[in-house]
DNA sequence: AGAAAACCTGACCAAATGGTCAAATCGAGC
DNA sequence: GCTCGATTTGACCATTTGGTCAGGTTTTCT
């Protein structure tokens, strides 16, 4: 009992981390649905099951809930991030980032959605963000894509338009499930499909700047 | 005069035909930089530059509206489409189809905008065009891409997947210019590196699925 | 010129929505 | 079992917004 209090001393009640979880996974749902102007507190309380006014007890506004959204959103990002660097061979580390990217679009679109959301309308409240972290990301990053370029690893190419090239797509696979499904009969794309819709993306972009994988095989399996 | 009235009778004034240019131009883009939810009839009025009881005499709803909005942009849209089928050569068909598709999301980046918001919202009004021209389209040009690979001309690919990637890469530049000019310093890409980009994206889809033209020069340019 | 049709618009309305608040309830410590 | 802060919530309010309407103006046709 002692020892039960004591923990949820730690800050907040688990009631009160309950709710905001719910709130917050809700919140995550119904913007991804509907844009921060066409989601109402309503519907977000509404679907986290309790009522509205309790909602603004926990998230003073609309816009603070919406913020916290996409900060959680950002998180995701940069672990997605991270598994770039994981190696410097350009295959692993592509096949590793686009993997991750990919992986990330099955698990999490609304977050996708979310952000795709933000830049759509002009990203009002994570433009700081894109100036700060993601640039510098960014830049680092087509570093390293310049020295694999220089080195001869891979065949020349703008970083910046092979990293757009790979966010697009993958983020694709999130943004746009809703026509993806229907072009598929009106199903998600099984497990067996997306983990080839992975490999496509993946052999494309490594096969359209050569980076081939120690053994010069690439074109070996044409028909 | 005699002539000129003439020419007004043709169904609707001059008058008229200005009017209802100027509010879906100002729909457009207010709509697609807000969603539908997002935009006011009251925005939409003021950017087209007359009162909203006005524009409601042109259009009754917010719907009707935005359903004209999208109906223009799915024009746009069939037009790119038809420069896939120009060339049977899996070269020059991809080729023209991505600068096509790259061309439009530099002149049209608000209805590209429009088709995105209404995916990520799951269609309410465009449902039936997916299920119907998009999909019967997409079909037979996966035919198409099929037979490419049978006759060995590219390497084994799916070609639904093959889409996906040149619909996400250069829609990208439409719905995303918003990142890609922050990441840009906060200024759109120049014509030139426009250029680049374009020829970045069909370089690396070309080599990517083993699409040379002709002489068999594509890796030699590799430093 | 004059009637009819088309067009224009300020004022207005009902519904939806973000947010508030006071009163009620709960829960841990004494 | 009583106190006090944390939590919960139904009722309420101000603002926004899609849409209407009556009356006025312009254009077209004869």
């Amino acid at each position: 009992m002692a020892a039960k209090q004591q923990a949820r001393q730690t800050q907040k009640s688990a009631a009160r981390a309950e709710n905001e979880r719910a709130i917050l996974a809700a919140a995550e749902e119904v913007f991804a649905e509907s844009g921060f102007r066409g989601a109402t507190t309503g519907m977000i309380a509404e679907r986290a099951g309790l009522p509205k006014a309790n909602l603004h007890y926990y998230f003073p506004t609309k816009e603070a809930l919406y913020r916290k959204v996409v900060e959680h959103i950002f998180t995701i990002w940069l672990d997605a991030a991270n598994s770039f660097d994981e190696n410097d061979d350009p295959v692993e580390a592509l096949t590793a980032y686009i993997s991750t990217k990919m992986d990330i679009s099955r698990a999490h679109p609304m977050g996708s959605k979310v952000w795709a959301n933000e830049i759509l309308h002009k990203a009002p409240v994570i433009q700081d963000y894109l100036e700060t972290t993601l640039r510098s990301w960014t830049s680092s990053r087509v570093a390293v894509i310049d020295r694999w370029v220089a080195e001869g690893r891979i065949a020349p190419v703008n970083g910046e338009y092979l990293l757009y090239m790979i966010w697009a797509t993958t983020q694709h696979y999130a943004d746009f499930n809703h026509q993806i499904d229907t072009l598929n009969g009106g199903a998600p794309l099984s497990d067996a499909q997306f983990e080839e819709a992975k490999q496509t993306v993946v052999r494309i972009v490594l096969a359209g700047i050569g980076a081939v994988p120690a053994a010069p095989g690439g074109e070996g399996s044409q028909a």
